[in-house]
DNA sequence: AACTAATGTTCTCATTTTGTTCTCAGGCAG
DNA sequence: CTGCCTGAGAACAAAATGAGAACATTAGTT
């Protein structure tokens, strides 16, 4: 909330709609904070629209509504969408899409999270310490990011390739590092990559 | 934690918080630890931002916002931790952790999504049509990820420098282009990078 | 329709409060 | 002693607050 005064009104307009059915008229809040100007208490007010706490009717008396109500966690897994951005033009609204769902993370098949340790993946964008999706699997395509286990010891997170003699190609996204060729035999495949995903803290 | 006093005030900040929903003042602060200087208070919050702890909002009253979210809330988006993987060596479990806990992107602030488009921060590790989850701020610290309005116009993605002179450089994560170096009155900070996701599908 | 009173809206102008930066001073440990 | 942490408080900058004028819109009333 913006500042205590603009709270007070919105406390204020909450409490008299409650009581009312409608809300409060300039003047009753502006005597309500004990002071004498309509043009003040219609600044509040407007900060409150601001805010997203308060939507207003122009120029209707008593044209104030409430907007949000006033739960302190309700926790669901979608953020607000705003759009595109881009290097040199103005953030750009992508229609039809109001909010991301980052529900698909939670999809109830097989799935875990791995802390990367190491830069073998970093020119695909995956850091040390990022947190990647895996999707327990068996298989996988051309081209998939896997969790692979060498010799049933050794778990790597490499690029896989497939060859035509049937040995795969372990390809780390790093250029200082070199792909392994094994044969198929040495290689089991123990999920995909579906998502990463990193926290600045 | 710089020292015994700077931890008092980061806690009574953070009791503050709980209770009200809002930072106290610096007086309030002052009177908290026993003492009448304001300018102490603020010497002990800055000492927190320092070291990352708290943000501060710059001549905002009531402007100090904690940094790190205790989350102790049920989690409703969590999803099995593994462990760490690395080149080299079987998964290895993180003992104490088992879960980790995606509701720290959902917290009650004010908080959007924004799809990437170009390579501007591709060393940093946020490639074209990666997800950035914003936190919307007028302010930030330096090093931080902000999505930047330059001369009301443009937007863009890049990391914050404030130099000694007021003026503020914004760097790409990209050898490929050139820092921005700005006078302050150009750009305006719409919010800070507090995470990122990659779907691969 | 014309008039009127009430209400909302937009301003500018002061004043108070709050945040910010600074210097000075005392206590205390190495 | 020097180098700290600590506190006081002055001086300034910026934000928050309040008053009130001027105008627009609405809702009645005649």
């Amino acid at each position: 909330m913006a500042t205590d005064r603009a709270r007070e009104v919105y406390d204020y307009i909450q409490a008299y709609n409650a009581r009312h059915g409608y809300a409060p008229k300039l003047r009753e809040i502006a005597s309500h904070l004990g002071i004498s100007s309509r043009g003040v208490a219609h600044r509040y007010v407007r900060a409150l629209q601001a805010e997203g706490l308060v939507h207003i009717e122009p120029d209707r008396a008593r044209g104030i509504r409430l907007r949000k109500v006033k739960t302190s966690a309700p926790r669901t897994s979608s953020l607000p969408l705003l759009g595109r951005i881009a290097a040199g033009r103005p953030i750009e609204a992508i229609p039809g899409e109001d909010e991301i769902d980052l529900s698909e993370f939670f999809v109830n098949r097989e799935r875990f999270v791995l802390r990367v340790q190491g830069d073998s993946m970093i020119e695909a964008g995956i850091l040390d310490s990022d947190m990647v999706v895996v999707e327990k699997r068996e298989t996988a395509d051309n081209g998939d990011i896997v969790v692979a286990l060498i010799d049933g010891t050794e778990a790597t997170l490499k690029r896989l390739q497939k060859n035509r003699d049937g040995s795969v190609t372990l390809r780390p996204a790093n250029a200082a590092l070199s792909p392994l060729r094994l044969s198929a035999t040495r290689v089991r495949i123990q999920g995909v990559v579906v998502g990463q995903f990193r926290s600045y803290r």
